[in-house]
RNA sequence: GGGAGCAUAGCUCAGCUGGUUCAGAGCACCUGCCUUACAAGCAGGGGGUCACAGGUUCGAACCCUGUUGCUCCCA
């Protein structure tokens, strides 16, 4: 026979099952009578290259899948890219960038063909690394969220929510980056913590009367002392009240057009109907009252600069303020800030501190700590900056979304999330969904020269729309403009669970009729609100129904320091390095080792480690079954008996448990339960029990029956493996037997559950005790395993335990003989509440022996003691279950059992 | 500032309805073994005041209150 490597060697092995599968289209999937089993995946961004993130989310998802197609559902996985517009674009930019290309020389359609250039080349790299993993998508499902059909879904659903009411145009405050002269998202946002200066700064007030005066014609307003000096028109005012607010941003003072103060505060209670005079502008700004101040922060008084803070904006609305942007689209100062036009905020930042200081309006300057908001790409510092955007009214549509996770109809895994869904769902915001960018679906809203507009799918529409909506207008086609921005990315991807399967252009097609609701999406809680939320919306919107049924939210991917894995940290491991070095199967059962659901998981190679060591496990249990010769006249021992009938009883018993463990989602669980199920019991305890002897340096044959029994365990054994260790699963299932190439394990059915048989597994326990008794023994007193010892039993009963055999086979021992007095210098213990002996021919210790007795005598008082005090508190007799009053005496009478023969032993030792 | 969660062995985590000899698993560690499947291995072993302080209960890692520390989300 050809030698079989001692060391598993998966790279042949993995590239080649992985093709097989594919040619032989076990991942496809079509309607059928079967029950549907689908998982869509959360299409990774097509810039995006696979990161421990995507290797763990998509570990569980094939584990999921693999499952439900050994359990005989129709399993569906369908695989996808979004288009990621903010990043898509970047990337695309600074491609050109490298070729000498700027974006703004180019036409939205020149630079949209670059972009399609890039997608087509690059956007691959991720779903061809998935393969490596294992993922056995439906491949000929592949969807990319901007391709023509999904686009058009996307396009329809604006118009179709925009005619129901829900879409709108209004302005809103938006992270602007001035260096990449884009809106960015909040999640593209970095705070740091910065060191600052708080300035403060004083302003006049006036009465309504000069305010007045102060709006028509030139100003000038002097300080002297404490005194201020305003002249308007022809006439001078003097007073000194002043209103004193800190800033960080005194840049931004030339754009206030208020001052807000709590409406309990004392300080400010006289200021009623008064106005402050902004400095340099000498603006008149009135004095408001709202309870949104901090009394305790700074002055207890706000300058209220509407265009530049997005809390400022909302007092603003409250009370009508004007609102003054006089900071243009670079983070220079616009004409209409009237002063330092063209500057920088942060050059204009000092300068205005020094023109403030000398016209007397600073009273002083202290060191502040705050945060401030940084562009994830260009790190410029963040201004909020007002736009027109289109939003989605979020609180109707949104009520069937919170209902069904509330009432349970959705479930989140673990459950400690619904809390999270719903505190964000009842405080839900609308949803700015227009972004300032080109890669992406183009909002259908159509403007006339004088910008009104109407929406719908093509320019034609617009002008027959225009013709009806406003027929005076007499709207040109040619003059018809598109809005230039295009839809948020998670305006497509929340789509997802219904355009994949095609639900918007045919929405009684097959497929979707067939598939949705899907059964378990697999993301992270990071994007619980940003993409789940919205997608059950949408699936209530459009389809009446849930889009899932189970949310299994994973943890994130930390290094061992706890810090999340990141290129820019550079401390995440390449993926396919780690595949490379500890194969897929490896790294799968390493990254699943330690994450249970929703809690991170702190990354460590040697959990891969592990998971190769694993799989050599399995691959030498394989060596060593596949060795056997077999000898068709042997008859089955007994001692292979019961190692069968043992393993079959195991087995079933904790195909239960890992059942149980799939049905809570406990993935990690469920494989630790595999593990050990594989390595303690199948290659621990039923391999060396059914080992055949070795002697004069040739192994004896195997019977048959046994032979026939272990290939079948081996078999189950690769099923339970093959959710979590495809590849090598798959391998051994195909060298462990002669089989056609097309019966597969991947395709074939999970092991059944059948009952345990319980008398078996515990008459086992009572010999598996019995066996690390005695080679506990054997290693404290240094006998050598080698060493064949003699066991006896003090029992009443003859010990007819069916694992006699292997007790003796497996402890080395000569035989077990029953016996009625102690045999002098051996070694006792007890088990089951029967006393066993070894004899030592040399070297026995009395005094060692003694101690240990007396040791585990004195933990069987005490124990026995604490017992027998629960049953003497009459309290717990009456109120405690009767079974749980049962098993008390029932302890009592096994501790005293002990003790009477650890005595005994004393004893017998002593004399 | 508002909300949520976590704290159990050196590390990562289980502990499901308060009650099995309940204080567990894996890894790491220590000891002895290169015993013909596997040193990526085998056998054995040590290790925890269940964050802290109270309370409820016959009984608390588990329920309640407070304290401390950490994490996340929202603003």
């Amino acid at each position: 026979m050809k030698e079989i490597p001692k060391t598993y060697d998966p790279s042949a092995v993995e590239d080649k099952w992985y093709t097989y599968w594919h040619e032989h289209g076990f991942f496809k999937s079509v309607p059928d009578e079967r029950e549907p089993y689908t998982i869509v995946i959360p299409p990774p961004n097509v810039t995006g290259v696979l990161h421990m993130g995507h290797m763990l989310n998509n570990t569980i998802q094939d584990v999921l899948i693999r499952r439900a197609r050994m359990l005989g559902k129709n399993a569906c996985w369908v695989p996808g890219t979004d288009h990621a517009s903010i990043a898509t674009e970047a990337k695309v930019v600074a491609m050109l960038k490298d070729q000498g290309i700027n974006k703004s020389d180019l036409t939205r359609d020149e630079f949209l063909r670059h972009a399609w250039e890039w997608k087509e080349k690059y956007g691959g790299i991720i779903l061809d690394q998935l393969k490596k993993l294992g993922a056995s998508c439906d491949w000929s499902r592949t969807r990319f969220t901007m391709e023509d059909e999904l686009s058009d879904a996307v396009i329809s659903v604006f118009i179709d929510l925009y005619n129901k009411g829900y879409i709108y145009r209004g302005v809103r405050m938006v992270n602007w980056d001035p260096q990449g002269k884009t809106a960015l998202s909040d999640e593209e946002v970095i705070y740091k913590e910065v060191n600052s200066r708080l300035f403060t700064v004083r302003y006049p007030l006036v009465d309504a009367s000069v305010a007045e005066q102060l709006k028509n014609g030139k100003a000038e307003v002097k300080i002297e002392e404490d005194t201020w000096y305003v002249t308007a028109g022809t006439n001078t005012f003097k007073g000194n009240e002043f209103i004193k607010i800190a800033t960080v941003r005194p840049e931004t003072i030339l754009g206030d057009t208020g001052v807000c103060v709590h409406p309990d505060d004392e300080r400010y209670k006289n200021l009623k109907g008064k106005f402050a005079v902004i400095p340099m502008v000498n603006r008149p700004a009135p004095v408001v009252f709202d309870k949104y101040i901090d009394m305790e922060f700074g002055t207890g008084a706000l300058k209220v600069t509407p265009a530049h803070d997005i809390n400022d904006y909302n007092i603003g609305q409250k009370f009508g303020l004007e609102v003054i942007d006089t900071i243009a689209d670079d983070g220079k100062m616009s004409p209409a800030a009237k002063f330092y036009i063209g500057e920088d905020r942060f050059v204009v930042r000092k300068k205005i501190v020094k023109d403030l200081e000398l016209s007397g309006h600073l009273v002083n300057t202290e060191d502040y700590k705050n945060k401030v908001g940084y562009s994830e790409r260009t790190d410029a510092v963040i201004e909020p900056k007002l736009s027109l955007q289109w939003f989605l009214k979020m609180d109707e549509v949104s009520k069937p979304a919170l209902d069904n996770v509330l009432n349970g109809e959705i479930k989140l895994i673990p459950d400690k999330f619904i809390n999270t869904y719903r505190h964000w769902m009842e405080n839900v915001h609308d949803w700015c969904i227009s972004r300032q960018l080109w890669w992406g679906q183009q909002i259908p809203a159509w403007y006339a020269p004088d910008g009104s507009f109407v929406v719908c799918k093509t320019a034609e529409e617009a002008a027959d729309l225009f013709k009806a909506k406003y027929p005076d207008k007499k709207v040109e086609l040619s003059a018809i403009k598109q809005d230039e921005d295009v839809l948020d990315t998670w305006f497509s991807s929340w789509l997802w669970p219904i355009s994949v399967f095609d639900g918007f252009k045919d929405p009684n097609n097959k497929d979707i009729n067939y598939y949705y609701p899907t059964n378990d999406l697999i993301t992270a809680p990071e994007i619980l609100f940003f993409w789940v939320a919205r997608m059950i919306i949408a699936g209530y919107e459009y389809r009446g129904e849930k889009p899932f049924t189970n949310v299994y939210l994973t943890g994130i991917v930390r290094d061992k320091q706890g810090r999340k894995m990141s290129k820019s940290l550079g401390n995440s491991p390449e993926p396919l390095e780690l595949i490379e070095r500890y194969s897929a199967d490896g790294v799968r059962v390493g990254m699943l080792l330690s994450s249970p659901a929703g809690n991170d998981l702190l990354f460590d190679e040697s959990l891969c480690e592990q998971g190769r060591n694993f799989a050599n496990k399995v691959w030498n249990a394989f060596r060593l079954v596949k060795g056997w010769q077999t000898d068709a006249a042997l008859k089955q021992t007994d001692e292979c008996k019961a190692a069968v009938k043992w393993f079959e009883a195991r087995f079933n018993e904790q195909l239960d448990v890992i059942n149980d463990h799939y049905s809570k989602y406990r993935i990690s669980d469920a494989l630790m339960a595999s593990y050990k199920l594989v390595w303690d019991d199948f290659c621990s305890w039923y391999l060396e029990m059914v080992k055949p002897e070795f002697v004069d340096g040739k192994s004896l044959p195997t019977d048959k029956e046994t032979q026939k029994a272990t290939i079948r365990f081996f078999e189950n054994i690769l099923k339970i493996l093959h959710p979590f260790m495809p590849f090598i699963s798959e391998e051994l299932w195909h060298t462990l037997s002669d089989r056609g190439m097309s019966d597969c394990i991947i395709i074939t059915s999970w092991p059944e559950s059948k009952k345990a048989d319980s008398i078996v597994l515990e008459e086992f326990n009572l010999a598996s005790e019995i066996i690390s008794q005695v080679r506990n023994f054997r290693t404290l007193k240094n006998i050598s395993p080698k060493e064949k010892l003699q066991l006896y039993i003090r029992s009443e009963n003859e010990f007819n335990n069916s694992f006699k055999g292997v007790v003796i086979k497996l402890a080395n021992l000569t035989s077990v003989e029953q016996i009625a007095d102690k045999p002098s210098n051996s070694f006792g213990f007890i088990a089951a509440n029967r006393e066993f002996f070894v004899p030592v021919s040399a070297g026995f210790d009395l005094k060692s022996e003694l101690d240990r007795l007396k040791k585990e005598l004195d933990y069987n008082r005490g124990f026995l003691k604490s017992v027998q005090s629960k049953l003497a508190n009459e309290r717990f007799v009456s109120n405690a279950k009767a079974e749980v009053v049962e098993n008390e005496k029932k302890k009592q009478a096994d501790a005293e059992a002990k003790i009477r023969a650890i005595e005994a032993q004393i004893e017998e030792l002593k004399s």
